[in-house]
DNA sequence: TATAGACCCTCCAGTAACTAGAGGGTCAAG
DNA sequence: CTTGACCCTCTAGTTACTGGAGGGTCTATA
């Protein structure tokens, strides 16, 4: 397989996929013409990837979930404990957002949004205590 | 002021405050000895972007928004759009994180996190199809 | 057989918003 | 007069790609 089928069967860009190979997530192949041949071990390996990267996880993340995949003797445990972590980080952004979402809304709610300059919204932004 | 007096005062770290320099966000005077010398003004200026910055708003739009900050005839509706969009981009966040928890802690219950090989997160991650 | 167009290649630079560190000048206290 | 806490500039690194330049290869058609 060339780059562009393994591109439109994985989903993933040409440009991610060469990215991938260049910091070693992948190892295709080499035909005479120096094209890549990528084998159907690639193909699962890049699926694992954009799978992996759509649910959040860092690329080391993903190196270290590809290596116990493909690791037949593994522990679950280790593959449970980057999970959890992954997932501890995630709550922790979605509790930021949402303090976010809950002051921002507030400060829209107040503005008049009219042609005055009276607004809110700045007032608040030049006087609130910084909270870190 | 020296950059350790507004550091400490506004609560960012003195290489960020060169850095908004660099990016003219803020243009403190310079002394003879080349210490940059700050005003009130330029204190005012950091404590109201460190604040927008803890509410996520990107540093163009910090600057858009520090623009309509000295801009004694602005209207407010041009901040309130600005606000609104960015409601709008944590939101979206939200519900993305929100998915990506779900999806994890879903796959984190069925995964025994044992000694044992067997894993349903990784099962998961070779085989359901991608989303996008 | 020539050529057009769709592939493929590498390498360089840019993105966002800083952060780290090297190498060196300045200032105030003891 | 030295020590230590400041300050300065400049370069490079971070994350995970993305865009573009410049150029080779392959295949179908005229």
């Amino acid at each position: 397989m060339n780059i562009g089928d393994v591109s439109a069967r994985s989903g993933l860009p040409v440009k991610t996929i060469r990215y991938y190979e260049e910091i070693g997530l992948i190892k295709p192949t080499r035909g005479q013409n120096g094209y890549r041949a990528f084998a159907d071990k690639d193909l699962h390996k890049l699926a694992f990837l954009g799978r992996s990267r759509a649910l959040g996880f860092t690329i080391e993340d993903c190196r270290a979930l590809l290596a116990l995949y493909e690791d037949q003797t593994r522990a679950s445990a280790d593959v449970k404990r980057i999970a959890n972590e992954h997932l501890a980080q995630i709550e922790a952004k979605i509790v930021d957002l949402n303090a976010m979402r809950d002051t921002l809304s507030h400060l829209i709610a107040e503005c008049s949004g009219d042609h005055r300059p009276d607004c809110p919204i700045l007032e608040n932004l030049s006087s609130t205590p910084l909270t870190h």
